[in-house]
DNA sequence: AATGAATGAGAGTTCATTCAT
DNA sequence: AATGAATGAACTCTCATTCAT
């Protein structure tokens, strides 16, 4: 690589990381390119010829942060497939609950800005939304993988208050983007069952 | 009540069912005052009249979601103290995880709501982020009650998929905001613990 | 006088002590009718009952301070023309230099009134440059009579050097809204001349 | 200077020019960046890229009026305590009460503004107040200096009147806004000594 | 006599983006 | 390649005043 070409993705890296940083203080829509740009060092005019656009920003950030964990999905399930016994079944299972814990740590503010972004109205929440939906295919397989053969206390009150919090959130969302995959009813019986039996002595 | 009273009233009604519909569809930050004025069929300056401001009106929304959950959830948890059997408990437990879900039809945009602001910048997440406080103190004083005596098999793969994703989303949240009371390892485990047994034939 | 007049001339006052109030602190311009019914405690409606408007309230703000000045002026030019002694010229014109000073109690929130507004643009400016030019006028027939026989040595170094600072800036202010009246390099010998007679030992 | 470096200068003066123009006819509350740019020719928003907001563009005018004037204040000042004669401090006291009305003619119009705005509610006034603050200062001390020394009979009865009132203004605000340096009773001997000595035959 | 709901123009300010330099 | 001046639409919010009740 030239001296040329590596100046311009340190200075590419530099705006990722500026816009990263706005984006997670005050969401997408109130960051601003002059803003961006200042901190970087650079005029606001150049910005654009890094990134077409505020939104083009944002979808280089996502490629950064859904990419990997695509990938890493696509591996588990291939994986699953070929796994014969429970103890196999399960250590890919645990590496998959996991997963957004414990990505390399310079993931946790794109993780964060995940967060940030997934459900916003606007262009940006649909760049996310987009990715989660291979995110969610991938889980899903991975899981109807696992079904036929695996088995699982709890000590922490609190982690498993904030799980069921976010599984009923999610799966409420499900249901009010009227998810057609969804029986809203059977969902209802269907997650306290496995949280009573998982929570079970 | 005085025909103006009613009026009044019929108006407030008519700004927070547009304004509603205009956060939807935009979110709090991209929808304007003089857009949900127009939608009402009155003067921008006349909004002012029925609130201090956009996010007093999305406050006055947020109270019409919040506060009849909060009221449910406070009721589950004096209920559960008094409970005495295994049975009773799983009534109730039943009744809390269903709870998003089950509210009456009218709630049901402004649930979408709190899926669309909860994670977002600026006031109106802050908002949200207030009254969830509230809510997930009360799941927590909910499951600890039921915590002594319970017992809970999946049928429907697609939910439970979402269940996880949705729950791990939860954690992963709380040990991004450096929550204190998390534990990231532990909960990592606890986590996929109570999600192998829950689902366990 | 009637009850109902009492209680209207009573309810008059309170909005003109409310405005005065407004008008100190935020100036003419920057107060609102609003706010002034407010602080009455009546509707804003209410307050068009009493005044035509905003400058209706400052016009009789000001006919309240003006007025009685207005009239110890034109006491004062008619006495000097009756007076003969040095003593008798001197007395009645301290009177005068100390009239804004001593005027009674009541007046000093309405002459503060007078300096925020007197050089202020818009319409209360003008109402207030209306009545200066009467009481300037009266002054200037005062100093006329007494101009053929008295006489008048400094202690205060602040004292006078504001006094100076106030008298040239009285008469630039006259140089520059192109008062025919006054010779610019006249005024200044003039002025000069006056303090440093008037410092002397 | 680079041709765009001297468009940007012609482009701010023209802005300065506009604004000076707009807050002496209207006032600097009343005054609008609207109607500024448009008589500059400039859209609103390239208002901003010259300065931070309409008060920014009052305080540039404040520092192109009152700069010299302290300039000259502080030369004034040193100049006295190096003057010997009276001869010498009389011309140096000459020179500061023409101050205002012999600066160059392109002051005028600022000089105005000072006088539109010295006494006005709001960020303006104070803006203006905290420059009188230091020429204030300035002139006391150059009084002091001259105190010990200097010698100074009035021709002009309307210059003399106006600049009774103007002394009298000043020591009265002085007064009105509790001046603690002000001994109110002494002021008004003060002055009337003071003009009744210096206007003595 | 009193109310207060309604108006709609107008305020200051920020923004993403373009394009001549 | 980089700049930064320019745009002008969009935003939230305030105002004096009117008038039906």
């Amino acid at each position: 690589m030239g001296i040329r070409e590596r100046k311009k993705e340190a200075r590419r890296a530099a705006i990722q990381e500026a816009g990263l940083d706005m984006f997670l203080k005050e969401g997408f829509d109130r960051a601003s390119v002059e803003r961006i740009a200042s901190a970087v060092g650079i005029a606001r005019g150049t910005f654009y010829l890094y990134y077409e656009d505020k939104l083009g920003l944002f979808e280089a950030l996502c490629e950064r942060l859904y990419s990997p964990i695509v990938q890493v999905l696509q591996g588990t399930a291939e994986a699953l497939r070929s796994a014969a016994s429970t103890a196999e079944h399960q250590f890919i299972y645990l590496q998959m609950a996991g997963l957004l814990a414990t990505q390399g740590p310079e993931l946790r503010p794109l993780m964060m800005l995940h967060f940030r972004e997934s459900r916003s109205a606007g262009p940006a929440g649909e760049v996310v939304r987009r990715w989660m939906g291979r995110i969610e295919h991938l889980s899903e397989r991975i899981l109807s993988e696992a079904r036929d053969q695996n088995a699982v206390a709890i000590n922490d009150v609190y982690t498993v208050s904030l799980a069921i919090v976010g599984a009923a959130e999610r799966l409420t969302w499900a249901w009010l983007i009227g998810d057609e995959r969804l029986d809203r009813d059977a969902a209802a019986l269907e997650l306290s069952a496995v949280f009573f039996k998982g929570i079970q002595a």
